[in-house]
DNA sequence: GCTTGACTTCAAGTTGACTTGAGCTTTTAT
DNA sequence: ATAAAAGCTCAAGTCAACTTGAAGTCAAGC
């Protein structure tokens, strides 16, 4: 496949998959020409890629994952991946019921509701920083092959 | 107080402080010649910063949020986020359960897995960018610098 | 055989949230 | 009184993950 077929099977802007190459993340099967050429198998390839930045690697720990040494290393991290995701799930409740609370509580102020004070020491508890904004709008879901 | 204080308090160094203030997330309540002077009440603030951003929140939509116009904007915000918690959460307890599986997998490939891939599926309806990195380790919580 | 448009490379730009550095001023401890 | 420690401002730098732009190449359709 070409580089535009795989940008329209994954959704993802050539430039995106040209980036990816070059970071080792995917790599192309030769050249017709100067042009690309993909075997079909880039596809889920991506498809890992997207599963792993959904859920919070980097681009280069999912590079290190795909290139790991031994065969156990990828499962050791793999659940030590898992447990941090369930440590952020906990986390994510906790401010998702402070915020449902804080949209409901007579409080004049939130810093008069002990409710949401206590949500307060659970967020410092998790401060971490967190980076940019998601820029949902940008993607055009849908677009498979015509 | 002032702004080491706050810093210590706060858990975040001065220079995020005076961003905060430069962005018109907290306020100084005063100099005392050049120096900040800060109330109490900024911790709280801080606070609720932190719980903005560990919810998803930017700096910009936090800032909104405290001079928000209507009273009842404000909540429909705050559950509006708490919906997309919701979605959040959801997904990432997929991610968690795939990865744990794909650390059991006898499947010589993840990719000739049929649990795997389908979570290759969920991944892919919910690509979104995901920005960079957190870094935990940065955070030295309550170090202080002498 | 020539245009055209998809592809190429490489460098530089973008975004958000900070951090760092240079060069001053002020407070505080000796 | 003096020097170090802590603050100050303002500009510029950083980081991750891409995107954009300029300038060139080339396969394919007419």
């Amino acid at each position: 496949m070409d580089i535009a077929e795989v940008a329209k099977a994954s959704g993802l802007p050539a430039s995106t998959l040209r980036f990816y190459e070059e970071k080792g993340l995917i790599q192309s099967t030769g050249r017709n020409g100067l042009r690309r050429l993909f075997s079909a198998n880039v596809i889920e390839r991506l498809a890992l890629i997207s599963l792993g930045r959904s859920a919070g690697f980097s681009l280069d720990e999912i590079g290190e994952m795909f290139t790991s040494e031994g065969p156990d290393i990828n499962r050791a991290l793999l659940l030590a991946k898992a447990d941090e995701l369930d440590r952020t799930i906990e986390e994510l409740a906790a401010m998702r019921d402070g915020l449902r609370h804080a949209a409901v509580c007579k409080a004049p102020s939130h810093f008069e509701c002990p409710k949401f004070l206590r949500l307060l020491r659970i967020a410092g508890k998790n401060r971490f920083r967190q980076p940019n904004k998601l820029k949902e709008n940008k993607l055009k879901r849908g677009g498979q092959k015509t």
